[in-house]
DNA sequence: ATGATTAAGTACCAATCGGTATTTTATTTG
DNA sequence: CAAATAAAATACCGATTGGTACTTAATCAT
């Protein structure tokens, strides 16, 4: 196939790997000479392939969230379950995957958004973008729960999304201050109780 | 007093602003020269005065928990108002201090948390410790609710607790993904469904 | 005035930072 | 086999890192 010397590292688990630890260590903790130490790919190479240290960062910041979480909200969205089943198996899903010993302990976004005015700015941005994208999804879904009355008649669609979106983010910090998924399930069912059951036609 | 030459800047001044800049942008995103320009102390003065870079943060993440944590805490164990009164008053408080324009943006707590594997390893875990130590509290006072007739019968305190604790985390998250005081505050009306009105006695 | 004391200020250290120019090595094509 | 190609590998760049030795300046006690 290719012509010059053969790669001796695929750059997609390159980009992987690279994910993994500025999700680990963040932006400004992590340094070149660690990417080429946790990667396999030596210092030009990483250059030549994804530009300079910014750029590959942004790289695995999108790469993270296609992998984490772009895809899990296409199902929220267009599920027909009840939407407090939609919720609880989201935040149920992001609790497990936060704790997956195959990851780094917490969530790359939450360590973006708080890593501070050190990194570039294009990174808190994009961060915020997929945060607000994520709350007006939810917001969507909650409007069309209301149309279908599966939602509680005069429930804040707005504020329930900021709730929402509040809550996927606590998980990230509560699994790095320490939590196991039992604490994050203890969590998830009290966040629930956001969410009540509709009462069926009146009784009695 | 002093028998030297006098003291240019105050030490506690200056530990005041090597804690906003710390809090803005981490440990590893402050050098020494950063701390040098924004405190006016020179450096080998803040050598002599703190000790090294991982001593001066830890000062400061000390000096960050007591005045913007343990103080409020005392107050919400001892009160006599009623729990939900006490936890929407606690969350409000902290909601406006997050987004108080003279501190730097978010939490410093939840920074530590959340900055990675790169920062010394005390930190993480003097950060641990104060988030179970809040968390203890507030099972204590949920408890205490619970004998005062002050919880709905049957809630699961350890619950509640684990919720309020990844709540208040979440508020310095969402303040660094850009929400403002009143996104804050539909956050919390939601969040205090968890802690709903004791019925009365029986009815009808 | 004269030491003693204490902090400010300057200059410097080796190590590491992000980034690059250049050379070497392995492959495909002709 | 030789030219062309492309990636690996080495070596290096100036700047900055955390940290320190040393000098200068300003005060108090004698």
């Amino acid at each position: 196939m290719g012509r010059g010397r053969p790669r001796k590292t695929d750059p997609d688990m390159v980009l992987e790997e690279a994910m993994k630890l500025f999700w680990k260590q963040g932006f400004s903790g992590t340094s070149m000479s660690d990417l080429v130490a946790a990667t396999g790919m030596v210092k030009p190479g990483l250059y030549s392939n994804f530009g300079d240290k910014e750029a590959l960062y942004k790289l695995a910041l999108e790469r993270y969230i296609r992998d984490f979480g772009a895809a899990w909200l296409e199902e929220l969205i267009h599920s027909p379950k009840p939407v407090s089943v939609c919720f609880r198996q989201f935040l149920e899903a992001a609790a497990s995957m936060l704790v997956d010993k195959s990851n780094p302990e917490g969530c790359f976004l939450v360590n973006c958004l708080t890593e501070g005015t050190v990194q570039p700015a294009e990174i808190v941005s994009l961060s915020q973008t997929f945060v607000a994208k994520r709350r007006t999804a939810f917001a969507l879904r909650f409007e069309r729960a209301e149309q279908q009355g599966d939602l509680l008649p005069g429930s804040d669609t707005e504020a329930l999304a900021d709730f929402f979106s509040g809550q996927i983010l606590s998980l990230g910090v509560l699994c790095r201050a320490g939590a196991n998924i039992t604490v994050l399930h203890r969590v998830i069912d009290v966040a629930m109780m956001a969410l009540p059951p509709i009462p069926t036609a009146a009784q009695g």
